[in-house]
DNA sequence: TATCGATAGTTAGAAGCTATAACCGCCCCA
DNA sequence: TGGGGCGGTTATAGCTTCTAACTATCGATA
């Protein structure tokens, strides 16, 4: 769906360009992850000569913040999408582990080892905070245990925002986190390949625990 | 320790510059993290002039693929010293934690986003296993709860090697290292920097959720 | 002990990258 | 129908890995 503002044609070419851009650098982070990117190549594969590009990325680093940014926004509207439909934390958890197979290192882009100087911009937070809170209201409507944790976090709980939230449920959310977390990166970062069972079965009884 | 092996001045030679280019790498990693790594700077650092690096390492991914062995090397020997006074999977997951924020570079050379070209050589993943190994050893005396999944392991156990493990033990010892992973990761690369609540009670949450 | 070969280190240079600077020409807007 | 801004170009600096060719020195052996 096109953006409904007309803009002038300066301007829609220079989105054009930017999205072609985009398109190439997803291209070659699939295949080659995302340290390899080159604005370089990316600019030869467009035809055009190098420092061409740096009319539309000031840097590469503002690139990469772009893409992470999308990929954040990519991640957060398929969660949307399950949870407006039946919100169960246990189908959050396998629309996570399905968008996260469909391209690995985009899901390693954002999880994985972070880049060095980069810090991430408020835009890409306020995604993350978003993501967090769809977690949340879906980790209230499924069963919790209490925890020791539970007291710690009645006093650290600035971060979840609404307060009608039971501290139960914020802990749900956070070992929702990690636990997917956990299972798919192993997966994705290829640390399960030598044992031959089926990572999506230690995936699903990860979710299963979830929803005790 | 010195190794006991008499070796001769040439080679005792070698050996001493090939560790102090490693202790520089280590230094640099710790840093700016693995991406960064540059022989150029390091041999500038040691006094000598780029290319003389090349008598010692092959090129740089040698020269990583020997930091990351190293790096698992480590953490087997921070685990087994571990398994050999308590063996408690408890303190084990609180050992493997230590020894990530000891230096989040370093566990996140092994266990963040892989090196595009890299391919584990066999000593690491024999190292990697050696660790599995313990895991399982010490999953073995922990109480265990059967799930769907141990079925499926029964029928995929050939990594796990010794036949005489449980295999609800097989479970555990992967819901270990993905829990484990989970939590720990995600504090090492500040996903859970905005939020106030501590790290360390989270994990300890998981840990306990491993114990049951 | 004297010699000779292996080895450590050097500089030069190719190919690649990011990024800046200076310049040209076209497009679009007034 | 101008004219300013913008897209694209080449040149260049400075960084990287890594190869090639050369020198000097160290050490094992005759």
């Amino acid at each position: 769906m096109p953006k409904p503002t007309p803009q002038a044609p300066r301007e829609r070419y220079r989105e054009q360009i930017r999205t072609e851009v985009k398109a190439h650098a997803w291209n070659q982070i699939a295949t080659a992850g995302a340290s390899a990117l080159s604005l370089n190549a990316i600019a030869k594969q467009m035809g055009m000569s190098g420092p061409a590009l740096y009319r539309y990325y000031a840097s590469r680093d503002e690139l990469i913040t772009e893409l992470i940014a999308d990929a954040y926004r990519s991640l957060a509207n398929a969660l949307h999408h399950i949870a407006d439909k039946k919100g169960d934390l246990a189908a959050l958890a396998h629309g996570v582990r399905t968008w996260g197979l469909e391209d690995p290192h985009r899901y390693l882009l954002i999880y994985g080892t972070p880049i060095p100087g980069y810090h991430a911009p408020p835009t890409t937070t306020a995604i993350s905070s978003e993501i967090m809170k769809t977690l949340l209201t879906a980790a209230t409507a499924t069963p919790t245990t209490p925890d020791e944790i539970d007291a710690h976090l009645a006093h650290h709980r600035a971060w979840a925002g609404d307060d009608q939230i039971p501290t139960t449920a914020l802990h749900k959310a956070l070992t929702f986190w990690t636990r997917v977390h956990g299972a798919l990166s192993l997966e994705l970062t290829g640390h399960l390949d030598g044992m031959d069972f089926d990572p999506g079965e230690l995936f699903a009884a990860e979710v299963r625990s979830l929803m005790s």
